[in-house]
DNA sequence: TATAAATACAACCATTTGGTTGTGCAAGTT
DNA sequence: AACTTGCACAACCAAATGGTTGTATTTATA
């Protein structure tokens, strides 16, 4: 129960999914990301905490806007995992097939 | 904070990510994936009952065992869903170069 | 200068999460 | 029959999560 803070955790939320869908379209102020979030700023400014955290999204302060913008290469590393883990499942038979092909040797 | 059950909660957790890897490598009973887990049995079962229903493991009783299989086609919407957003995130200017080469022609 | 806009910060709250211990029970084993 | 194994169920707990309201601050605008 320690305070997570990895991409796993950043996509876990519907509401980080969505804000991390709409900066993916270039990025955006907070005004503009709370519009039809159906959430408060201040809500929408704890989830932009979260995914500052998790290295989700870069903050740029312009004058009295502050900019968010993706960073979607962070999201690499769950499909990675994901791959590693088909990987693994594509080679559940292997150790037999090898074993049963040993046997056969003999 | 509706209880959410769906594969993006199913893998944010690293005891339910570990748990994937391990099913992963085939189907094992309860006791199998307590060792080395570092957490009690019922830790565990809890773990399960969540990832249960996400429906990214199948139980199934045999005797006074129980197996686990995963489901790692439930992880399909996890890359889809990063796919998505990488490919807006790839069109992202678009809009703006079809504006310049309009321009361009007038 | 007064006002509006964009945001930050703090306190508060209910629910969920992720763990524990303790108990009980059914299925194999000796 | 007695014991061991594998598991389910319940109660309990601290901390994290995901939201709210309320207040203050800074920046731009009329």
């Amino acid at each position: 129960m320690i305070e997570r803070r990895d991409v796993y955790q950043a996509i876990a939320d519907p509401i980080r999914r969505m804000i991390i869908q709409k900066l993916s379209g270039g990025a955006l102020n907070i005004g503009q990301i709370v519009e039809d979030s159906g959430i408060t700023r201040q809500g929408i400014a704890k989830h932009l905490k979260v995914l500052n955290e998790c290295g989700m999204i870069t903050l740029t302060q312009k004058g009295r806007e502050q900019f968010c913008e993706a960073r979607l290469d962070q999201l690499d590393e769950v499909v990675d995992w994901v791959n590693q883990s088909r990987k693994l499942w594509g080679q559940r038979f292997e150790k037999l097939d090898k074993f049963l092909a040993g046997t056969k040797k003999l």
